[in-house]
DNA sequence: GTTGACTATCTCAGCGCTAACATGTTTCGC
DNA sequence: GCGAAACATGTTAGCGCTGAGATAGTCAAC
């Protein structure tokens, strides 16, 4: 081994007198091994700085230890949440992310999927259960295993972690109806691209509906949701319909920036106006009045889709769905 | 080829009548081939679905199209932004990035660049300069390229991109003290973590200290930045030193949780007690009055990152320093 | 003392692809 | 119309590792 050469296997078998073979299954961990050569060996990857080439590993046993990851965004820190859970799920075993964004694009989902199946990973995360069809048949040809997060409100192709956003919706209607008030407007932004929000806002309306009630407005914000869309659909939507008793919004960050217009407008929330969210945020929490709310779990959903895939190295016949559920935030702005 | 294999080189060439070589020139771009023979081959690479093994290519080619990303959180909203940066610059190239966490942790550093070291990256992209000496054997053994980011006040491996966390402290401290501010506070985080945000306090001292002024109080919280921990330690350190016209934040997570404070505590913004961030965060500018601050430009950065490193594939002789800069942000804070 | 079971190791082919070189076929200047 | 350059493709030898089976050596049971 020259002193520019990167060591490989051979050099390490050489240096410790073994074959190759049992340096890889020192490495590895596999089968018998007498304690003295593992000790040997471990000496010769110790001297060497030898470091596997995971590409000839992966190659050769074709398979690899990827777990490809299909998020939407990382701007809307619900995703970089649901990937910190799938880290964490993943820190204590030989696993690694291969992270893709897709900007909500099934299209560009359909090619980030194509390179990392390249990789020939283990299984396959992301978002939702809107794919092309060229996507379903690559997920199929594969089969690797695949989980599909954040909704549960439709079949999985394998397994399906998340909660059931239409439910989330009800339970805020049936939430806030319970608290007296009657007359409702919503503030959502982009559906097209954010297929949960619809489910919610479908929900929202169906305990409205079973109540005897109706949304009095809603308008909805033409693009992806932030404080800043938040505020100013807010206040766009009071100047048509200033008697609502109640906003629900299609998210924390929209509910945030609600929440600021009616501070520097002077409304006083809950008493003129309640103002519900969804998520859970920090950021929500941390308002002088913390925003009432549904927490969502994402590290959760992460964590469980890493689990559940790592269960069982095949895909079983049986579909998955696991419910994560969420939880009511009382806070006091509703 | 059975029902159940998945397709090669092989039966791409098979299928249309070429040489295996031919069909890797086609799919490469790489050589002189015939329009004829491409659409051929095009053709069957559809047919059969075909999608290339990358283990393979980056085995034979000793080189992969893999980016190394190792990233201390993904909690702070700053992080996910660089990798926004990153994948924007990706999106155009065949280049994937592999994303890991260190949750500021050198030794995790380590452990995780080892792994990512495994797969060929063709670079290895990191944050700030704190590393394990191991970290920087394995650097520069494997002679990869190296990009370290957010920091360029030391000296880089290969190419440092960011800003000056010393200067945009100074700054800060001109800034206020321009408009006549004099009683200072400090409200911090945790910064043997992050030790940027140390570098900022240091730069505030020096413009303080220059003017003739010191801190008249500071506190920092014992855990990582967020909303509420800057809403408390705000609230804490008023206890202690109630006279003080300024304050300034960690950042800007710290800053708003600040403003909540005051909000809740009836302190007028400004006129009372004047609020200065770091990062020009969404959320800030949303705020009724809008954050006082320092723009740091995540996204640009590691954009800038991607584009040097994937100028030269080799190490250059010259160590690259890029200042991405900052901007004050005047706010209605401070 | 032979058999079988077990342990510890080795040998060897091959995963799917690409680099380097070899070969054959046009094209074009003079 | 001939040689050189440019083009288009084929042939061959691995890249570094792992899986399957082969090969010894050890020990307990009969």
């Amino acid at each position: 081994m020259t002193q520019y050469e990167v060591p490989t296997l051979a050099h390490v078998a050489k240096l410790a007198g073994v074959s190759e073979n049992t340096v890889s299954r020192v490495i590895r961990n596999k089968g018998p091994i007498a304690e003295q050569t593992r000790s040997r060996v471990a000496r010769a990857i110790e001297t060497l700085g030898y470091v596997p080439n995971r590409a000839a590993g992966s190659l050769a046993s074709s398979g690899s230890l990827l777990i490809g990851v299909l998020l939407p965004s990382l701007s809307n820190i619900v995703f970089p949440e649901v990937l910190q859970g799938i880290h964490a799920a993943l820190a204590t075993t030989a696993y690694q992310p291969m992270v893709g964004v897709t900007n909500y694009d099934a299209g560009k989902e359909q090619d980030i999927l194509s390179s990392l199946l390249a990789w020939q990973p283990a299984a396959i995360i992301t978002t939702g259960f809107d794919h092309t069809e060229a996507t379903r048949r690559m997920l199929d040809n594969s089969r690797v295993r695949v989980a599909e997060l954040m909704d549960i409100d439709a079949e999985p192709i394998d397994v399906a972690v998340g909660l059931s956003h239409r439910q989330a919706g009800y339970a805020t209607g049936r939430h806030l109806i319970e608290r007296g008030y009657r007359r409702f407007g919503y503030v959502g932004h982009d559906w097209v691209a954010d297929r949960r929000a619809r489910l919610r806002y479908d929900g929202l309306c169906q305990a409205l509906s079973e109540a005897g009630l109706t949304l009095r407005a809603e308008e909805r914000f033409n693009g992806p949701s932030s404080t800043i869309a938040g505020r100013d659909t807010l206040a766009s939507l009071l100047t048509r319909a200033a008697d609502i008793d109640a906003v629900v919004f299609s998210n924390d960050d929209m509910a945030v920036g609600g929440f600021f217009h009616c501070l520097g407008a002077g409304i006083v929330v809950r008493k003129q106006l309640a103002l519900f969210g969804f998520n859970g945020l920090d950021i929500g929490q941390a308002l002088p009045m913390p925003l009432s709310t549904i927490r969502s779990n994402r590290f959760l959903i992460g964590k469980t889709a890493v689990e559940k895939l790592l269960e069982n190295p095949t895909r079983p016949e049986e579909r998955v769905v696991v419910d994560t559920g969420f939880d009511i935030i009382e806070g006091a702005t509703a």
